[in-house]
DNA sequence: GCGCAGGTTGCAAGCGCTTGCATAGAATGC
DNA sequence: GCATTCTATGCAAGCGCTTGCAACCTGCGC
């Protein structure tokens, strides 16, 4: 009732061969002569061998795998940047292994811990707001890591590929107020904790400055990401008799609630609310309007994560720090506001 | 340059003990002295040691760690599976490890193997329809594992947590049917070598006969699942002239992307043009309007597997075979049909 | 015909940990 | 007070592979 799976010395029998024979017909089988290679891969067939990963990693001392500490994002987000991550690194025979911090704020300690003992081979950092001792033990054992969605606070010290948050919260309020728009209203997730989160609020309200546009207080929301939370969040300016044209949401998700809360009030938009999402998700084009947004380089960033520290495992040293554009991506739930129409 | 990361040996060393009460310390604390305990995990921090887990595996024998062999799915559904499955699993140390087949109608055989590779204690299927193959290797090897989504093909021979396809699409022809309507169109994903497509499509069928309601072969289309092609299929539908008053979309994402293509060609929903959607994704409440669908129990799915296969690893051999129900959720996207005003 | 360079393959020493068994005290019972 | 039973720890044999090095061939040049 235990059959043990095939071994290396099995296969090494069955072919007539020794064990490092069959080990390097597997590994670099250009090593062999051509007989001996067919041979031995017959015999590797004929039993289902498959290799023994956890005995492999200990005598090579590396494990192909690859490790990305995610916090829990949106769902689109988050896929996104596992499949962009894996597509690049499936080519090279690396394995992705994922690891959540137990909730937003939580330290991703924890989660780091559980890769390397899993014997990550290198990581994948979302955000730069980790732990110190998170890099620290990165670079006691020498494990190359990069900081992927924001750039490293300091720059020489860590690789990262990232974009500038704060410019896409600039491009949607020069794209507003160039429409026209003075009265701001904005959902945002917590500026305090999440970098990401503050710099697109700064952004905008840096670009509102020189028009002399307004977002007070009692129309800026700070709550989770999520289709409800934007959903409620517009219940709440609405209830509060917030006075504003144009509603920026801290993501695509938040923009999606907040359109069907806005419909559901019998406002219309673009004519009543200019409404703007970040990360022109998949879905964006096809709400109702469909959505203006900024487009961040997500797929990018993935692919270029994991080519780098490829490129950092074959022994290339460099600390590279790129920043990657953003992009507003105007469609149908932005536009003027009309003349001296606001509510009331 | 390669200041090795601590080993066993250090810290047993450091805490005046032997390698095996390290060890023993890390699994099994509560076999040691309350005062040897505390040593030996004092050392441990100090040195910032981390166990190596294919040491680990491979003198154990075990890798705690669970395989998913998971078809790209929709971001909603995939993200749904897999942090269903990690919340249960992490609680018991287990990690979670992902292979993709290649495409979707490729055999899983090659995900499969990565995941042996690696040592996988067990291991989740997506769907039936696996090479027999797969299912020969897994049981040669003695891996545990369960079929989810569907129920096995014979449910004596493999374990399953699904949920019935068919009476999904059952339930919406009769809730259409019921509302009166009787000209239908429906977008599916293809529906051979998709079970799950092809049961909804058929549960479908089957509910419309009594009625004499008609799905004519010009009102069908099928495509992959995805914003765009629903919307495209939308424009199809239209272009090929099909008279319908009940849209059927084989997933959510389809039907958010039908919902932006009808309002786009002034077919307004629900009152031109009922439509319904499956698997009550998160963002099914805020569509506009609101989407009616069939809710899927993936999250209870993905808990259960994770669960049973932790039982099957404890010694359990019984061979599980469960189907949760589904449930339509009744929204804004459809209506009766109005009286005489199909289209022309 | 001999020496030597390449090209192939075998040998065997680990890789860092777990765990069954043995051992040594300590605690208990009579 | 001694035998017996526990409890806490040490010992050391692997787990299944990779890989540096050595050994062996083969063929070629002279």
């Amino acid at each position: 009732m235990t059959p043990r799976p095939p071994s290396l010395e099995e296969v090494a029998a069955l072919a007539g061969v020794s064990t490092g024979t069959v080990s390097r017909a597997l590994s670099r089988p250009e090593l062999l002569a051509e007989g001996t290679r067919t041979r031995v891969l017959a015999a590797v067939d004929r039993l289902g061998y498959v290799r023994h990963g956890a005995a492999r990693a200990l005598a090579s001392r590396r494990t192909q795998t690859i490790g990305a500490v995610i916090p829990r994002l949106g769902a689109s987000m988050f896929a996104t940047t596992v499949r962009s991550l894996q597509r690049v690194l499936e080519v090279d025979g690396y394995t992705l292994l994922l690891a959540h911090p137990a909730d937003p704020d939580a330290s991703s300690m924890p989660a780091l811990t559980t890769l390397l003992e899993r014997g990550v081979d290198a990581v994948v950092l979302l955000g730069n707001e980790h732990d110190p001792a998170v890099y620290e033990r990165l670079r006691v054992r020498n494990v190359p890591y990069v900081i992927i969605w924001a750039r490293a606070g300091d720059p020489a010290a860590h690789p990262s590929i990232g974009f500038d948050n704060r410019r896409a919260g600039r491009l949607v309020g020069e794209h507003l107020v160039a429409l026209g728009h003075r009265r701001f209203a904005m959902i945002s997730a917590p500026t305090q904790g999440n970098a990401r989160a503050r710099d697109r609020f700064l952004g905008l309200v840096e670009s509102l400055a020189s028009s002399g546009a307004q977002l007070p207080q009692n129309a800026r929301i700070e709550t989770q990401y999520g289709y409800r939370e934007g959903s409620d969040a517009v219940d709440t300016l609405i209830a509060r008799d917030a006075d504003f044209t144009a509603l920026v949401c801290g993501n695509d998700y938040l923009a999606v609630g907040a359109l069907a809360a806005l419909a559901r009030h019998g406002r219309r938009v673009p004519q009543d609310v200019s409404v703007v999402g970040f990360n022109d998700s998949e879905f964006a084009p096809y709400t109702i309007p469909a959505l203006t947004t900024v487009r961040f380089p997500i797929e990018a960033i993935g692919e270029r994560a994991a080519s780098y520290l490829i490129e950092r495992l074959r022994g290339d040293e460099r600390i590279e720090n790129v920043e990657l554009p953003v992009e507003l991506v105007v469609r149908d739930s932005t536009t003027a506001p009309r003349r001296g129409t606001a509510r009331r």
